[in-house]
DNA sequence: ACAAATAGTTAGCTTTGCTAACTAACATAG
DNA sequence: CTATGTTAGTTAGCAAAGCTAACTATTTGT
């Protein structure tokens, strides 16, 4: 995105508009910077995110799994096809309700997301090492109000 | 995402390794949200990146445009004709060197970008608006470092 | 027992990433 | 001045991931 002051239009430093269109800005490139870190594990960061709430939460759902990552339905479904294709979880039919379909991570797949995880925030990591304590809580701040813009 | 803590291999709170996951969880999510605000303006969140880009960084060529935008000169060669097609922006051929083409924003383009920014991001301002003076700061303070960590 | 609701899947479309291969224009070495 | 190499952009073709619509198979409830 670009710099803001120079529309006569440009919102207030610091008002809501001005903060809300920043952090949008911030969002999409911090993001797609992210997304081509993520090629190192042979896995998407959709894959990854997934599979991590199922390493960390448990056994889900497909719809919970989608409600969790914000997705719809036959998202996260095609999403589960590709991670078990890929041995990285198991579909578990639910005996007390037929219609479901319990999704576990197997041992590769938490092998994978532990390695894969650091692997994936390893640049990111690096550069946040870089930064000075007090930078870096900064962002251990932040990070709380993100999820709660993100509607978490 | 889900919580911390909960795999013995979790890295310690604050660490580099933690901040860096923990930003990447929050950026998957606050994305996928905007993505969504996006739709109400009837382009595409990178549609309208680079479109600001054009109407508050002036006329680019179409790489300088793809640099800023952090993907391949192919991608946004794409997004451009796009926007063309929708009457936002025009080529304009660079008369000193032919092999070069400059792209403006139209009339229509800083227009709609003026109108659909705001738009776009009116479910976060809002949301901004609600927070405490202290917490909006707090997000204001982490931008730059976002960036900065975006590779900026 | 039949209608309505619920969980997932499948099919098909769109957008946006990418790489590879191409054209056109410029720059420079011989 | 030509030949070679470099640079800017386009085209073509692939994959991933988002969506809606339509379908199946269950379960629930009247």
């Amino acid at each position: 995105m670009a710099s803001r002051q120079v529309s006569s239009r440009a919102p207030r430093a610091g008002s809501a508009d001005d903060v809300a269109d920043r952090l949008h800005s911030a969002a999409i490139h911090l993001l797609r910077r992210l997304r081509r870190e993520d090629d190192a594990s042979g896995q998407s960061a959709p894959r990854l995110s997934a599979l991590s709430v199922l390493v960390f939460g448990g056994p889900q759902t497909i719809g919970a799994l989608a409600a969790a990552e914000q997705v719809r339905v036959p998202t996260m479904s095609r999403v589960v096809s590709a991670l078990e294709a890929d041995g990285l979880l198991r579909r578990v039919p639910d005996p007390s309700d037929r219609r479901v379909v319990r999704v576990e991570a197997t041992a590769a797949g938490h092998t994978l997301l532990h390695a894969g995880r650091r692997r994936r925030v390893a640049t990111l990591s690096a550069d946040v090492a870089r930064m000075s304590a007090k930078e870096r809580r900064m962002i251990l701040d932040a990070i709380p109000l993100l999820e709660k813009l993100a509607g978490r």
